[in-house]
Parts: structure tokens; sequence; C-alpha cells
DNA sequence: TATAATTTTCAGAAATTTCTGAAAATTCAG
DNA sequence: CTGAATTTTCAGAAATTTCTGAAAATTATA
């Protein structure tokens, strides 16, 4: 199993990326060959793949399944584990973004939460800013919780309207408000 | 021009999660304390309160303002350079993300597109990965650009909605698609 | 249970990133 | 212009992260 010269950019390139998104580079790059190539690969493949050594590969699956990003497979008679993607482009997509929401969102939420808890109000600018940050992480959560639920399709419908929503929502207003009126 | 050790915790806090958006802890850092403080600060004063040094903090600088997160402000009879916060937090937030998927979104979306140019079509299985990763990002990318121009009002609004513009949604197609019936 | 196959761990090495501080560059008032 | 105030740069040092590979642990087979 040799790593096609055709994908080595995109794995490179996934590799950068990687960095990005909260893993290093030899994740990303684990991440891009498991994705780009049809059979599931066990850890020696990968290690041939990529150049890296057995161990590296080790902890770079573990990674990976703390992001629930790779799946452990089994072939009959053979006892390696062989890995593939935990589900299509999209879910994958969207596991890293809860993953990425749930690593750089809930920390501050909780520490902000607890501040606001405690502090007596000595610090009137700063308490106004935390409170701010606050609320702003607080919706962003309720939203993304909500969003995460959809199944894909509405999904891409709703992505696809855009900002359009906007005028669906004055649509709905002008329908729903007689109340107000 | 001390560092309220009320503040220190956030300090830190937001020095970790700085690492996380895409810049190192003491950038992440500078951020903090120039948000949660209300007179706008020079780099000397930036330096004693997070005891780095005066060329760190040039550089931190330079970091913030690639970002556009702060700006420099000027006092009569004072030669320094002061920096502010660019922005509410709500447009902090929002150039952040924005940011982010410039530099984390954009780059694959070009290489996608040039492999998606070229490719003859020798290795089906990834050639279709790359075709789903393109589309997804393109969709994303476009969703982000439209609604990064709506105001922060309807934005919250719509945030707040959630998942519940999908029965809008439903509502909307009611009302719209008596030409398909 | 013994043993062969496989995976995990982790100490130290290698690579990368960040930081310091002195020197260079820039800016501005007189 | 001159020179003091300020900011920027960047080489090398320090800190942090990542990687290797051999040993330990685990798992499955016979």
């Amino acid at each position: 199993m040799e790593l096609p010269s055709e994908l080595e950019t995109f794995v490179v390139h996934f590799g950068e990326m990687g960095s990005r998104w909260g893993f290093n580079r030899t994740v990303g790059q684990m991440l891009a060959v498991i994705v780009f190539t049809e059979e599931a690969l066990n850890a020696d493949q990968i290690a041939k793949m990529l150049s890296i050594s057995r161990g590296n590969v080790s902890m770079g699956i573990k990674e990976l399944q703390s992001w629930q990003l790779i799946r452990v497979h089994h072939k009959p008679g053979d006892r390696k584990d062989y890995f593939k993607p935990a589900g299509t482009i999209w879910e994958l997509a969207l596991q890293v973004l809860s993953e990425r929401r749930k690593r750089e969102v809930d920390p501050t939420l909780s520490l902000l939460r607890g501040q606001l808890m405690n502090e007596p109000g000595e610090y009137q600018f700063a308490t106004e800013r935390v409170k701010e940050i606050h609320d702003l992480l607080e919706l962003f959560n309720t939203w993304f919780e909500d969003i995460h639920r959809m199944n894909p399709d509405s999904l891409k419908t709703l992505l696809k309207l855009g900002s359009g929503v906007g005028k669906v929502l004055d649509l709905k207003e002008r329908l729903t408000t007689r109340d107000k009126s």
C-alpha cells in the first residue's frame, strides 16, 4: 500500500489544515489518507504511507478516535485493526465543528458563568464585557446545538438560503404579528 | 498600570483559548487585556501587565492588527501608540470567525478547485471525496459571506430562532409553491 | 497456559514555535 | 537637519510540541 503521488498534495495540505483545526500536522495527514483511500487501512500501512513511526500512528489514531472521526473495522482471519472514516464527508465536517465548539466554547463559557456568579461588581467595565461575551457564547451554543440536530438535507436547504432567511422571517413577521397591531 | 488580579484569570484563560483560534497564548492575553481595560493601552503598559518583552508586544500588536481586532489611538501631546479593541464584542467575534474562515477554508478551496480542473479521473474514489469536500466548503463559504453582511440585530434574531427556522421554511414552502401543485 | 501478534506507552531526541533584548529603523519636535 | 522618543526587526535562547523506537502491556490463538 503506497501513497499514490496524486494524493500527496492533498495529504500534505490537510496536514497543514489539521493543525488549524486543533490537531497536529501528522494527525491531519492520517485523516486525509483514511478519507481518500477506499479500503480500510491498518496502522502499519498508515505508518508506511506517511513515513512515520508506528508509535506515532498509535497516538494519532487515539486522537482521531477522541474526535470521533474514524472507526475501527476488522477483517476475518486478520487480527489487525483497520480504520475507516466514521461517516460521510458531511458528517465528518459536522463532527469537526462540534468538537471544536466543545473545546473552544464550553470551557470559556463555564469560566464566565462562574465569574458572573461571584463578581461583586468592582470592575464595572470588565464585568460588562464578561457579560457580553457570556451572552454571545450562550446564544451561539444553543443555536449550534439546535442546528446540529437537523437532518443533512434541511441543513443544506438552510445554508443555501443564506441571509435569504431574513426575507422569510419578514414574511413570517407579517403573517404572525396580527396580535401586535 | 497594573494587571488587576481580578482579571488575571480571564487573561490567562483567553491566552489558552487564543491558541485555539490561530494565534498564540501571548497574543490571546494581549487581546484580553485590551478588551477588558477601559482606557487605551500603550505597548509598554501591555508589556508590564503581562511581564513580557517589548519586542514580543510589538509582534503581537502586528498580529492583532492583521486580524483587525485592535486599532491604534493617539493622545494629544503623547507620541506613543495606544490600542483599543476594533469594535464591540459582537463585532470582534464576527471578525475572528471571518478571519478563521479566510485562513482555514479559502486555501483548501482553491487547492480542491485546481485539482478538479485537472484530475483526469484515475482515482475515482478520491475524486469523489474531493468533489464532496469542495461542494461543502463552497456552500459554507457563500452562506457565511451572506450571513456576515446582516446587521447584528437580524443576525441575533436568526440565531435565537435556531432550527425553528425549519418550521418557518415549511410555512414559506406552503405559501409559495402554488405554482408547483 | 504459553506464545505469537498486535497495540500502547513513554523517556529522551528532534523539530518547531515563541520570546528576549539589543541594534536598526522610523518618526517627530525643535 | 539633529537627536530624542518610539517602534520594529531579528539572531540566538528558551520553551513547547511532536516524534521515535524499544520496552511493556494487551489480546487472541492454539
